[in-house]
DNA sequence: CCGGCCGTTTGGTCAGACCATTTGCGTCGC
DNA sequence: GCGACGCAAATGGTCTGACCAAACGGCCGG
């Protein structure tokens, strides 16, 4: 087993255990090194390894406040992650799409029984920004990644939510994209615009089923009229 | 920005903007240290970070077989993060479970109509080494994630085949302490048994909609009679 | 022509040093 | 007596230089 293997075994199977959690400090670089036997290079790379995975928090300086803590921050990781894959075209966008209706109808049905007026009102002026007449492709993706973030941080269920984040996000440079090829800019907006307002209309009502049903309709459809906008090759951020 | 996220940079930015693809080959780390003005120790740490999220590989030696390069291993690297969270307790259990069941559900819809000879032969396999009499916990436990594994790979859709098995991977330990718990291990067999006949049978019609239902059912079902299992405290496995 | 040997390349590891940041305590001045 | 200042210690971040093991590839001898 190589060094800095050591080390993630280490770590891990203390998470495993439950002798490590959130918040739990690990030992000095300088002494888990000596502990496992190890040089220092390998004990920072592991640590590397599973704050990539958002599991570590590094600080410098001394004291409480310094050194390496456990955390759990998988979302930002998830993103990471699948942003790369994404564009490795490892994951095709049309699967993608596929997965990412299949989560956000859970967490859109969910946020109908569990958002909050904090959640509706991120909702309201992520549609609000992209209602602007006139508004920019990059400030649209934004603020539409916002809504269906704030869809998915609605529903209350951390997994489902940071698995929606990660796949908007990871969507987020392939659809600017996308938009470039778009012929009738404000036509689209107007379209995606009243799917959003029935949106929004479903989740503050609370009727489930209706919220599920348009958010697939609502996601399909928007695809397809980009698929049908994109020039025909592939690209390497695309199927 | 620190020495090891200009390494990091440098690899996402030509991932994403299509310069380097699955199996392109990366300076070796001497080179790259030189060519970005950092030492070798900061390359090592960014590799590993790329490592952790299966975007590359490394192997040691001379020639076209050694050296870093870009692969696209998502599978492992999932299973790797959500386990850690899992055990973490940042995604509660029963969260897991729901989204689990978005997910299968979509890859079982998928396996209807994409499976193929081989994958079907890898249900019975796993269906068959669960009807065993008197199987063991340990052994029923891989298999039935083998099972599910399967389907996931038979759906065709990667990302949702990979986060399947990210998420089944995942709950393996939990489910295992929960199995340990149970008091008519013959009986509750039994009962998923029947479910897995009836799930394979579905698929191997190619009825989707009664698969669909039939895998929702099943791990519900399952899970609650688990859940009813357990001891009233909450475990740092579970929720 | 073939097979084994050896140098080169590459990642894996280590040791030791220095830096910047942060904390916490002790000292100095008022 | 008390507060502000400052220094020592601890910690992660980085660099240098070295050596090891594995694997390829060409050279050389049979």
């Amino acid at each position: 087993m190589r060094a800095f293997e050591v080390v993630l075994a280490w770590v891990e199977s203390r998470i495993l255990g439950g002798e490590l959690t959130v918040g739990d400090q690990l030992p000095a670089e300088r002494e888990l090194a000596r502990q496992l036997d190890v040089s220092r290079a390998a004990v920072r790379e592991a640590v590397r390894t599973l704050q990539a995975q958002g599991v570590l928090r590094s600080s410098v300086g001394a004291g409480g406040a310094g050194g390496t803590t456990v955390t759990s921050v998988p979302a930002r990781a998830l993103v990471r992650l699948l942003r790369l894959h994404v564009a490795l075209a490892n994951f095709p966008v049309d699967d993608v799409i596929e997965a990412r209706i299949a989560l956000e109808r859970l967490s859109i049905r969910l946020a109908c029984t569990h958002a909050r007026a904090s959640d509706l009102a991120a909702m309201r002026q992520a549609i609000a920004v992209m209602a602007q007449p006139g508004v920019d492709k990059a400030r649209f993706n934004d603020a539409d990644t916002a809504l269906h973030v704030a869809i998915a941080e609605a529903a209350g269920n951390r997994l489902a939510a940071d698995l929606t984040i990660a796949i908007r996000e990871s969507m987020k440079v392939p659809l600017l994209v996308a938009f470039s090829y778009v012929a009738d800019w404000d036509q689209l907006v107007a379209r995606l615009s009243a799917d959003h307002a029935e949106l929004y209309a479903a989740i503050d009502e609370g009727d489930a089923d209706r919220a599920e049903t348009l958010v697939e309709t609502h996601i399909r459809s928007a695809w397809a009229r980009l698929q049908a906008a994109l020039p025909a090759g592939g690209r390497h951020t695309g199927s």
